[in-house]
DNA sequence: AGTTGAACCGAAAGCGTTTTCGGTTGACAC
DNA sequence: GTGTCAACCGAAAACGCTTTCGGTTCAACT
């Protein structure tokens, strides 16, 4: 059962030259209609598939974009990749196009890999993620001639293609919503100031506070990893203050749930005493106690736009700066945001919820 | 600066033929060492890198391994994904393979592609996950000829390679340490009954009360979706039965999230008149109120053995069969597993804790 | 000196497409 | 009946590598 596959058995099934199988698969028009259906039929009946291999060695294309895995720092728990990719792959496959995926385990690791893709060009387009104020990547990539575009902006991505989510607004829009409710002494856990939403978000809480004639102060800017334990350790110094915020903007969900937990310890309930809005919309959230509230930014459309994007420009239908998005991230209304709680004058004061004696604490 | 790459201009700097500066390059054993040292030499100079098409071509070798992503029923918010397919990306990147990642919309596009592949071949073998325990995918691909393994058996499993976690044994494990503290009345929320991974943890459950002596009780196996709500539905019905268990074995983290919150919203604490355990070693459950009990299962190391596994049945060094490993599940003691309460008579009493009673509720 | 056999290397035939470049038709106008 | 122009199709050259098959060379045995 050696069944010789190959445009060349159509081609003699029908009497016809390989290359003009080839042309009219590919819908060339100096083929007729006519041969076009009866190759077509052929094909379809032979089950004919094209050589991968050989269609992109011929042509020069690729016709394959990676994706380029945020470098781990720690746990890669990240539960946006799953949609993210779902969202690339499904519209790259709508057009033929193949996803990779780059898991680079160091800048170095990740420069070796940007450099072979260069040479090699067995891809044609990165997308990139996690990007940081100043990022080498977009230098590096734009002087290697690879396309690219990245989820998130840099001070580099002037002249690049990006799809980014507003943070800036998402953070004003977040802090003037906790003022509107009534509280003045707004904080804010930001994360690392090395990455570029991390600052975005920051400068949002900023001019929220602006915006609603508040005033900043310098130790409500808080900053910590985006982990539990830092937004733990964040609050805790933020509650450890003369005056303490009656509500704080976080960086992320995690970073807020780790919040929660320094409320809770310090015998405060997050959304009375102290309210707090997270940013990620993560659906765990809501099962929280009380029900995180939170901005939540979509995922599996930015990952097919991300696609689309890419895919225009390494056609060169587009050229890179012209592929600039900026989604915008909507309020998730759930129960840590409240007015500021006048049950009792705010302060320093314990109300402990006996709850907790015997079950609190950090895992190590 | 139109620089012409290739062998060529390797095979012309150090006048050789094209052919030998190949096997060179590929360490054939009828190359002098001192011609290697030399050829490796100017391509390294040269910063020579193969054009992967045709290489690929030529040898009818791909090098790539295909992920095929679960059928997104609902949100792919898994965690595990990033740490699994790092795991995969990196151990194949060390071996000079691609990772493709494939999105299947619906089952008949996931043959479609499974066809398409065979056709092809651009792709020497897949990863697959989520199994069900009929899973007609084991039939199909050994039918197709495309090599695969899965992670997570299946009653079509047994010829096939996999790698699994031993859920059941797990699931022992989990039941047993409840029983050792002291619980007789211990239930199981289990998942669709259609996943392998669910069976066996029922199974698990099952066999574990039997080895404490304890009898399976029709009303404590209850079975519900991989979500929060359905966590919290059925422990709902479970804490309506006339004589309540005092310990639920959870199918997964979040379906005992869901559950926690029946269990408060039932005026309980999860931990005290009611133990759980978990299911995943999600890092959030050790933020949550009270932390998490939890059985964890490595993943990055397993997306990496996955990877191994295919790539030895690819080159047909080893037999799918032959490539069966079952890994082992860890239990993580957090603060929802403890000795049956005793601070008041078991039962339907209601010692609700005020501190919910503002802020409770799904969000809808 | 003749034979043998490693040890090395080159020639050339693919691998399965795409794509350029002509060449052959037939219709249609002159 | 010649010329012209589309409309179609075939030949053949890439694409850049792998791999088989011989062919030399030279040391080491008879």
């Amino acid at each position: 059962m050696e069944e010789p596959k190959g445009l060349k058995v159509i081609a003699e099934r029908l009497n016809l030259s390989e290359s003009t199988v080839s042309r009219a698969l590919n819908d060339y028009r100096d083929i007729s209609a006519r041969t076009k259906a009866r190759v077509r039929d052929v094909a379809e009946e032979l089950g004919y598939e094209p050589n991968t291999h050989a269609r992109r060695l011929a042509s020069g294309k690729s016709d394959t974009i990676g994706y380029v895995l945020p470098k781990q720092d720690g746990q890669l728990t990240e539960t946006f990749l799953g949609e993210l990719m779902a969202g690339m792959a499904k519209t790259l496959a709508g057009c033929g196009w193949d996803l990779m995926v780059l898991a680079p385990q160091s800048s170095e690791d990740e420069l070796a890999i940007f450099k072979k893709i260069a040479r090699a060009r067995h891809v044609s387009g990165l997308i990139i993620s996690r990007t940081y104020i100043d990022d080498p990547r977009f230098r590096i990539l734009q002087d290697l001639k690879i396309p690219f575009v990245s989820h998130g902006r840099s001070n580099e991505s002037a002249n690049s293609a990006w799809l980014d989510v507003d943070n800036e607004l998402a953070f004003v829009e977040m802090t003037s919503y906790l003022a509107s409710l009534g509280h003045r002494r707004i904080a804010h856990i930001g994360g690392a100031p090395v990455y570029n939403f991390a600052r975005q978000r920051a400068d949002g809480w900023k001019r929220g506070l602006k915006d609603s004639g508040l005033k900043e102060v310098a130790d409500y800017a808080e900053s910590t990893e985006l982990s539990f334990e830092g937004g733990n350790a964040a609050m805790k110094r933020l509650l450890a203050l003369d005056e303490p915020p009656t509500a704080v903007c976080c960086v992320s969900d995690v970073v807020a749930i780790g919040a929660m937990r320094a409320i809770r310890d310090a015998g405060y309930l997050p959304g009375r005493e102290i309210s707090l809005v997270g940013y990620d919309g993560l659906e765990i959230g809501s099962l929280l106690d009380p029900p995180l509230t939170t901005m939540s930014q979509p995922l599996r459309s930015a990952g097919s736009r991300l696609a689309e994007m890419l895919i225009t420009i390494v056609e060169g239908k587009s050229m890179p700066a012209d592929n600039q998005e900026l989604f915008r991230a909507s309020l998730v209304r759930r129960s840590t945001a409240n007015p500021p709680f006048e049950g009792v004058p705010e302060g320093r004061e314990k109300h402990r919820q006996s709850i907790n004696s015997n079950v609190g604490g950090f895992e190590s």
